[in-house]
DNA sequence: ACCTGAACACCGTTCAAGT
DNA sequence: ACCTGAACACCGTTCAAGT
């Protein structure tokens, strides 16, 4: 039983879990995902890449932890927050903003699927929210993924447009103006604006709102 | 006035934009978004990989185009069928096929911005659909988003955990009887059912009933 | 005009060998 | 035990040259 977690024998490790992920998300602020490679990864941490692979079995699996990490604190926010409402909505708040506190937070989470402590206690928490509201069970599973679907889905798009080369609202707005799309013109300020706050606390009210009249 | 449309002069092209994307749509199909890169496209149609880019200039235009293709058709969903929420159920439903439709769609669809006319068409019809129901414009725009918001995100999962390998039943149910998750252990069985038309309608009548409320 | 051939600058991952 | 060095099997993209 000390063979894991005996002391330091030979020279202390360059590389441990904790600190790799700490540089890969450094690094994925820095340049986004699309530049996160594992030999780039490496040679922020002066070693050759395949000494990752002792850490982390795939790239896939480092993604992962790093999505875990986001989660981090975010199941505390409905910590006695008002009725299920506000609690599901202080969730899913608290969700967005440790998903845009890192460039790319939401295509990281969006593409794994962690079962870590911090993923599977916010999801508690949401199950929890609406369990105690009264909802049924099955119910308040398919509200969780109701929530997270909205939140990471309004993130993405958020993250998207505001990154740089994102020519989105100039281009959307010449294909409208090109073609017959007499609603989207008619629409197009609320569809090009940037005020993504506006945006998602939108389709949350309308998420609860749909919640609370099917109780 | 000729030289883009004059008939074929040399020998026939051995490629063109339809047949690509029709082989492209093929490949995906049989082998999954991973599996497509451009030098196995260019196999598949006895060619090497550096002509594709006469007719797309990367790969991420190949993708926009196979998502716009993918949409072919949605936008005619929502043609006089009863109120604005049947409407809207039935352009919601409309896409959640048309994604289905093909291995890995809503990931092709997710990781596109197409502005071609199936794309923009579909996008005008649902703000039509709300603003004739009486939406002020922007609250259509919103409404928009996270109508494309959830059928992307719940179609995105549907075909994860359709996917061979995806062992995600198995592997939460493990993680939740591992840890303290009381309210996830009551509601696993939604959790974690394969029966993924519930789960959308849930979340398309949660949405209907929220933009109902809010009008 | 359309496609080939070959290169450029990368990837994730594996694994024998060194220390 | 931990990391190096080097390889394997690929990528997307570019572009001179052929036909």
């Amino acid at each position: 039983m000390s063979s894991p977690a005996s002391p330091a024998r030979g020279r202390p490790p360059r590389l441990d879990r904790a600190r790799t992920l700490r540089t890969a998300l450094d690094l994925l602020d820095r340049s986004g995902l699309d530049a996160l490679t594992m030999r780039r990864l490496a040679d922020a941490m002066d070693v050759q890449a395949g000494a990752l692979y002792r850490y982390f079995a795939t790239k896939q699996d480092l993604l992962t932890a790093m999505a875990e990490r986001m989660m981090d604190g975010v199941a505390d926010a409905a910590a006695g927050s008002g009725d299920w409402s506000e609690q599901l909505a202080a969730l899913a708040r608290a969700m967005r903003t440790a998903l845009l506190a890192h460039r790319d937070g939401a295509r990281v989470f969006a593409g794994t699927h962690s079962t870590g402590e911090n993923t599977l206690g916010f999801a508690d928490a949401v199950v929890g929210v609406m369990r105690a509201a009264g909802f049924p069970d099955d119910d308040a599973a398919r509200a969780l993924h109701t929530t997270v679907n909205f939140t990471v889905g309004h993130t993405l798009e958020e993250q998207a447009a505001l990154q740089p080369g994102s020519s989105s609202p100039d281009v959307l707005a010449g294909a409208v103006a090109a073609g017959a799309y007499p609603h989207l013109a008619a629409s197009l300020p609320a569809l090009t604006s940037t005020d993504f706050t506006r945006h998602f606390e939108f389709g949350l009210a309308v998420l609860i709102a749909g919640l609370r009249a099917r109780r």
